[in-house]
DNA sequence: TTTT
DNA sequence: TTTT
């Protein structure tokens, strides 16, 4: 229910190795930065790219795929909500970051979404899986 | 990382209160009618509303939701994905018909939302929920 | 092409009256703070809200919607994208700030919908329009 | 203010070369089956691919697009909203077909989003444009 | 600080 | 078969 209100998309390319941290609870954390891409002609006929660059974060499960199978260069997508943290600098001022929560990653190309494929997490625990979604 | 690349929102109205089935499992299933409107004016200055029709399914806790939450008129949000099932009919032919699978729901007005509101089942089970997320 | 690499969508109220500029070229722009909430229960139970918030900028005929259509408290959804610009300030330090750049609204409850639904093709002024697309 | 009450986003391949027929007013239509994947392990521990097939159409620009630049096999990307039209069969009988009308076409891969660039304001032609959306 |  |  939350990512209906708050919700992001992204697709391009991670700028820099995800940083690993792991937490205290063992809680893993990626933080890295993204860069979009956006293509078009201007009016002087002339191919433009526009890059927009994002920094990312992701917990969890999502760390740990973001581990694994990304580097430096990686084209991805990533699903999320926008959050906007405050801190107070050295000097007493505050300060703002907006940083893109990621729950979501999407390794572009099939092999590597294959490999990464985990098990699903289905909303309610059934031992036995009845296949009705599956065959719909 | 499935409703990436099989993505649906849809934003409008419950056609009929939801039909609520319970299967062998206990799992529980949601079916319904879901319109959306379209607003625009044409050529000739006439205000103009499309509606679309969609055939909606939900499962477990999604399906709890709109058991209890929804009936014939609410106006929810729905998020999920397509998925076109083939049946072959009495006489032996095949037919299809396309359904949005909805794994989130959200709920017109903030009122509605608040009492819906379920604990969060976060994708790693932490025993104690550090506010690492919270803080973010 | 441009909005799928680098895609938002907020559903939440509207923080303060949209301020209205006009440029030079009599282009307009609209700027306003805009909330997020996301609900949902705690481990111990507690019904919890989480607020976002979000700066939100729109140009051209967005803006003429935003303008008429809503004020402090609104309920709104917007579609756009990220974007960090920098500035410098006057004691030379770099500063960043994250815009959503929104380029659709939908005002929440029919009734607003239809009385602000435009001329299709929205974005540059035709005179003529096909219906082709209503056929589809 | 349409794609928001109904919009779908798919990602995956064209499965057979777009078919493309040219209207009577000039207008051109792109018509193809596109299949989206998704990848998990069961609960066997075996990794699942399973496929979701839809029928895509796209009118205009769009339709343009995929003609010049995909082909059966192209990985690509689609934005629009679902639409259920109904037909009559020779013997009277009432079908319903569910089609997603695409509005906008991602190209996987930068180098083809690069050469597909387009002139902004893609709708419809503007002779003069004014860059005000750049600097936002 | 990415990619082509 | 919804909503205003």
């Amino acid at each position: 229910m939350s990512n209906f209100r708050n919700h992001v998309q992204l697709i391009g390319n991670v700028g820099e190795d995800p940083k690993i941290t792991l937490l205290d609870g063992g809680r893993k954390v990626a933080r890295f930065p993204m860069a979009t891409n956006e293509y078009y002609t201007n009016n002087q006929g002339e191919k433009i790219q526009n890059t927009d660059w994002h920094q990312v974060v992701a917990w969890g499960k999502t760390a740990d795929i973001l581990e694994k199978y990304t580097a430096k260069g990686s084209e991805i997508g990533v699903q999320g909500k926008i959050k906007t943290r405050s801190y107070t600098t050295e000097d007493g001022n505050q300060r703002f970051v907006t940083e893109i929560v990621a729950d979501e990653v999407l390794l572009m190309g099939s092999k590597a979404a294959q490999e990464a494929s985990e098990p699903k997490t289905p909303r309610s625990k059934s031992t036995k899986k009845t296949s009705a979604k599956k065959d719909a």
